[in-house]
DNA sequence: TCGATATTGTTATAAGATAACATATCAATT
DNA sequence: AATTGATATGTTATCTTATAACAATATCGA
């Protein structure tokens, strides 16, 4: 198996998801982070699985849980899981997905499959090289790279050929 | 100079300019495609200079020069750009910035100034490694990838510091 | 000229994100 | 325990980005 996280593979899921709930908590303590209520929440909902949601969709299942939330109710935690790493942002589709490889996360990047909306993610993608290399040649201080491949994961090949 | 667009360097801009539009008007010719007055003004209006525009700020634009559009207009012809790589789309900040490596562009990657919005685009990109050969072994088709950098150009990092 | 296809005009609305300000909670210090 | 400054939440309103839907035109080949 390759460096991604299993998004599109069997696995232990569970384990998964505990794993890194584990390692957010533990970075919390250390840090002195405050992993509150709202805060946990979302990144519990997140880490149920691999397909990435939306700031609404997240808000939604917020309160289809007794919760009575607006949006920037969501879009702080969201905010807060994603300073700190443990949950990535995909832009390309306005999205956020748990981090996977907590704590081996530098550079990540994503697949992102157009129809389930699936991500997987790949670590140790070096910054794409000819692109920091020209950064260094002009002077541009690069704070933040974002990789993603949009497509379709093979299983939805298979539904679009049906 | 590197491979990228001359955004952050002095140069010729006119040219750099009319080059890019002689070539979209030819590849129209070529293809069949029609280069309506919308999509004309749009495109002129992107490559006025390195920076990226949002729709709604192109339909300003549109609408200080007599024209009457609604948001629609804007992002047809927008749609029409990108959709024949004439523009590219920035995700990370909702925003359009025309090709400036006419005919020679397959993967692009961006340099972006949170500052002053201007965009650098590098050619050659090839599609981050680690994450194509993730995708070949997970059977995953990558269909379009973006490699967006963000973070500040020289001349914007003198100010801030100023 | 006819008819299929592509484009534009227009209205309305969906979807994503944040500003602003009041209230509450936390944690460290007196 | 009370004080206090910093952090987080609740709430309303609004802003930005993007698209649905459908009628009206324009284009171009048969
Ligand atoms: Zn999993
Ligand atoms: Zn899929
Ligand atoms: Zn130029
Ligand atoms: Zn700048």
């Amino acid at each position: 198996m390759p460096e991604t996280t299993a998004a599109f593979t069997e696995h232990d899921h569970a384990a998964c998801q505990s794993k890194a709930l584990a390692y957010v908590i533990a970075q919390c303590e250390a840090k002195g982070l405050r992993l509150t209520e709202a805060r946990r929440r979302v990144l519990e909902i997140l880490l149920e699985s691999h397909t990435a949601l939306g700031a609404y969709e997240v808000l939604q299942r917020l309160n289809t849980e007794g919760y009575s939330a607006q949006p920037p109710i969501a879009y702080r935690a969201l905010d807060f899981l994603v300073e700190h790493g443990f949950v990535h942002k995909v832009e390309r589709i306005s999205a956020f997905v748990a981090c996977h490889f907590p704590g081996q996360c530098n550079a990540p990047a994503f697949l992102i499959c157009r129809s389930c909306r699936s991500v997987a993610e790949t670590r140790d993608a070096r910054p794409a090289e000819p692109l920091s290399k020209d950064a260094a040649a002009m002077r541009f201080a690069i704070e933040d790279t974002n990789v993603e491949a949009e497509g379709l994961c093979q299983s939805c090949q298979s539904e679009e050929g049906a």
